[in-house]
RNA sequence: GCGAUCAUAGCUCAGUUGGUUAGAGCGCCGGUUUGUGGUACCGGAGGUCGCGGGUUCGAACCCCGUUGAUCGCCCCA
């Protein structure tokens, strides 16, 4: 029999201590905003069956073709980790009914799951904050959402990223783009990258983001989308602009931004860190903290009447290393047992402290003599000691500047050795 | 899926061209001291050097494999 421990699984993290901390704030933030926008909150099944994810992100894109962890659950059915929000919510907008609420604002976070190479940034189990608007056609729906997520960013601390913006048109603008960059590079085909070759059959829009030296030349004479926007995808890109610019959202065009998931049309946006700036440095390559775009085309695919529908999902451990280190707060009582005899009262006292919201931590352990330096080292703001004057339990408290506590933990303390 | 770097104590790391019982700081445990306290000092526990093979008289160090982490590509949040 093997004493070995087992280890994570790869991609997985553990989060404790100040990263934990930042997680939460990143959490909390989201909460209170999403208030604010009057987002309701909703929480999802972690896993659905396969075909809700294979149908609406599209069988071809990577994150379906060999990204997902699906399994054959007892019963043989073909289920599938969650690898992003969208096309769960969608499909419990198709199956509760929830069409009678439209256009319903929703929020939810929680953890996804890619089988990908793991890196800065980038793990097999994260964690994503999530808000959709959900039966709203008009671009004043894309406006509030970005400029929560906006405010999300600004509220976090996160001055130094950019909303990158684009405007896919309507699913006929986006086809006839679509045939122009194809007839377009394919007849430089030969000069082009292998990936860009292959992306080429796949994927024509994702040529046009290649970092690629050799695709580089060829990038900027490539037929672009406002040249194929219909008269209604243009006046709605249009009105998105005008009103990110009313609401006080900064963005810059973007017009190779393209979203890798099938089912976006019109709007596609991304907040990317600036180049240069701490929050690029402390991303590495894995750049978008926030990404998202109207997906008209997604409940179709589902099998539902046709929806409009625009959202965004930023990772949170991304954010989280934005945010920085954030600390736990600080200790308001510690209190340092300095005889054994003394333990029943200290758990007494911390008992009704905490019942007075006052955070304790009872050091009881150890050599006797150590204890208050113990109990020093966890830097409460008031430092009690409960130790034997004579054979009486008597107690001092340091820190006694701190004085908006001090009656009460005193009070505590009589009673507590009285006792 | 591809490429690169790395893996030594709980943590951060050192370990000189392969050569005795593998070290330090921090942390932890015990003691002394400072006669009232986050100090200083002494002592202690803790490692089959990621794992598995190989080369060698001898491997933490060289070679191969494997697992994981990190960085980049791809993809994405």
């Amino acid at each position: 029999m093997s004493k070995k421990t087992p280890q994570a699984i790869r991609g997985t993290q553990d989060i404790f201590g100040a990263e934990a901390e930042a997680f939460a704030f990143v959490v909390e933030t989201f909460e209170r905003v999403r208030r604010l926008y009057r987002f309701r909150r909703v929480e999802m099944p972690v896993f659905e069956k396969t075909e809700v994810f294979a149908r609406s992100l599209g069988e071809t894109t990577d994150v379906v073709s060999k990204e997902m962890y699906s399994f054959d659950d007892r019963g043989g059915e073909s289920l599938t980790l969650r690898p992003e929000f969208t096309a769960g919510i969608a499909r419990a907008f198709l199956t509760n009914g929830w069409q009678q609420y439209a256009p319903l604002k929703v929020a939810t976070h929680g953890p996804l799951f890619r089988y990908e190479r793991p890196q800065k940034g980038r793990y097999r189990q994260f964690h994503q904050i999530d808000a959709e608007v959900i039966g709203a056609a008009e671009p004043q729906a894309d406006v509030e959402l970005l400029a929560m997520a906006d405010q999300l960013l600004k509220e976090l601390g996160i001055e130094d990223v950019t909303l990158h913006l684009n405007t896919l048109g309507d699913g006929a603008s986006r086809e006839a783009w679509r045939a122009a960059l194809i007839e377009y590079f394919r007849a430089v085909k030969d000069q082009l990258s292998e990936e860009s070759q292959e992306r080429l059959e796949k994927n024509p829009l994702r040529v046009l983001d290649s970092k690629d030296p050799r695709d580089k030349p060829f990038l900027a004479g490539a037929p672009k989308i406002d040249a194929f926007l219909s008269e209604e995808a243009s006046a709605f890109f249009a009105a998105v602009t005008s009103g990110l610019d009313a609401a006080g959202v900064k963005w810059v065009r973007a017009e190779s931004l393209v979203r890798g998931l099938d089912y976006y049309r019109h709007t596609a946006f991304e907040f990317i860190p600036d180049g240069g700036s701490a929050s690029a440095a402390a991303l590495g390559s894995q750049s978008t903290v926030l990404g998202g775009g109207r997906y008209d085309g997604l409940m179709e695919s589902l099998g539902g009447a046709p929806t409009p529908a625009v959202g965004w999902a930023a990772g949170i451990e991304r954010l989280a290393m934005l945010v920085g280190a954030r600390e736990e707060e600080r200790l308001k009582v510690g209190i340092a047992v300095e005889h054994d005899d003394l333990v029943t009262a200290a758990t007494w006292a911390a008992s009704e402290l905490r019942s007075q919201r006052l955070s304790v931590e009872i050091v009881a352990n150890g050599s006797m003599k150590k204890r208050f330096d113990k109990a020093a080292k966890l830097n409460p703001l008031y430092l009690v000691s409960l130790h034997l004057d004579g054979e009486a339990p008597s107690f001092t408290i340091k820190n006694p500047e701190h004085s908006d506590a001090y009656a009460t933990i005193k009070a505590v303390l009589v009673n507590a050795i009285a006792r």
